[in-house]
DNA sequence: TAGATTGTTAATCGATTAACAATC
DNA sequence: TAGATTGTTAATCGATTAACAATC
């Protein structure tokens, strides 16, 4: 195990892919399979995936390959699955509401334990059994509450202010799904959803660029 | 400029977010910039924003810098964003509804022109002025109408039936929300947005790794 | 003109792939 | 044991950063 340096963000993107790849294998009944193996269905190189793995520990064995759900499991704990985190949501519309009806994220231990807006016309309204708090109440909330990421479904500008109060009251994760960079503290991660730019990326794509 | 060879998806995944803080600048009455004055404020090195830029064309001046509303508009053209394009929804519950009613991506010239869902409850319901019709009806639909993007915003297996469809009825992009790999031909672009993987990347990284 | 700043080449850094000895 | 396949080192490839001549 290659465990000198810190891992590189490349390398955690990928893993739940194969996190995803091996819970397919599993529920098709493969029990072990091959860097090789793995590698034709992933459509990816097979030292990728040693030397992606090998970042965490030694697998593996020589002349077997690997089993299918110790490396499953093992993924599991590396991506932090093992444990269950408690979120809210601010902002209250359509994708806020959205994200509260997907049942897969709490199927993973993400739980959903509050919303937050301003509009007085949600404000207590319930979705998914998850009632709509107002804003105001955010701190207060924050500080009685064990809340481990906060979601951020709102406006640039009232996301830029909302931001802080999670920082200040001891967030671990902002999962940021408006239009601008949040600067925060080194320990809060960040993690950005830019539907916008990603729809870019298809247009940009689908037109080549043409001088 | 640097047309040799081929520009790289880092590139690329780079280009919205020039796009957007350059609109920010013009929205500010800044009408020019340097590399270095916006390399500051985007927390990038001013030679990745040269080296970048100029793999699309020579946008600036030397002892000057670059023009605000010109760069603006070079990559507004170069993602493709001076065009419209023709989207459809597949699967009209809460995510496909939510996408429907973000009105920021008509603003850049994406526009929702019909949602499909197979549930008959949800049928002939209509989401921010847009019908949702009969799955059943997709190919016909696909036929006599110019789409250019499908969103795939369904469970996986259905994602995976679906696909091939928009692919034979001529779909140049595929937006695919769905937590699976598709596999379509190399002139079809598919952006995918894995949300439980990207929730993944905080709590990998706000437990660190541990053993 | 002198100062500023680009466009671009060269240097560095990091990530991916190839190769193979170790070993199950 | 012989074959298979890992873990890991070495080689390659690509992306980022630094440097600077060109020039506005």
């Amino acid at each position: 195990m290659n465990n000198d340096k810190k891992i590189s963000v490349a390398v955690i993107k990928r893993l739940p892919r194969y996190y995803r790849y091996l819970g397919d294998l599993l529920d098709n009944g493969i029990t072990r399979i091959s860097s090789n193996d793995l590698s034709k269905r992933m459509n990816v190189t097979a030292s990728q995936i040693r030397q992606d793995l090998n970042k965490f520990g030694c697998f593996g064995q020589q002349g077997y390959g690997y089993n299918v759900e110790l490396l499953y499991e093992e993924i599991k704990k590396i991506l932090g699955l093992n444990k269950t985190y408690n979120l809210i949501i601010i902002g209250g519309g359509n994708l806020g509401q959205a994200l509260v009806n997907y049942s897969n994220f709490a199927r993973r231990g993400f739980n959903f334990i509050a919303i937050f807006d301003r509009n007085p016309k949600l404000i207590g309204l319930t979705v998914s059994g998850i009632e709509i708090l107002d804003v105001a109440e955010l701190k207060s909330f924050l500080e009685n509450n064990r809340v481990d990421i906060g979601v951020l479904a709102l406006p640039k500008d009232n996301a830029k202010q909302v931001a802080p109060i999670l920082v200040e009251n001891g967030i671990k994760g902002i999962w940021n799904f408006s239009h601008v960079d949040l600067d925060v503290p080194d320990n809060v991660v960040v993690e950005n959803v830019h539907l916008t730019d990603s729809l870019m990326q298809i247009s940009y794509a689908i037109n080549g660029y043409v001088e």
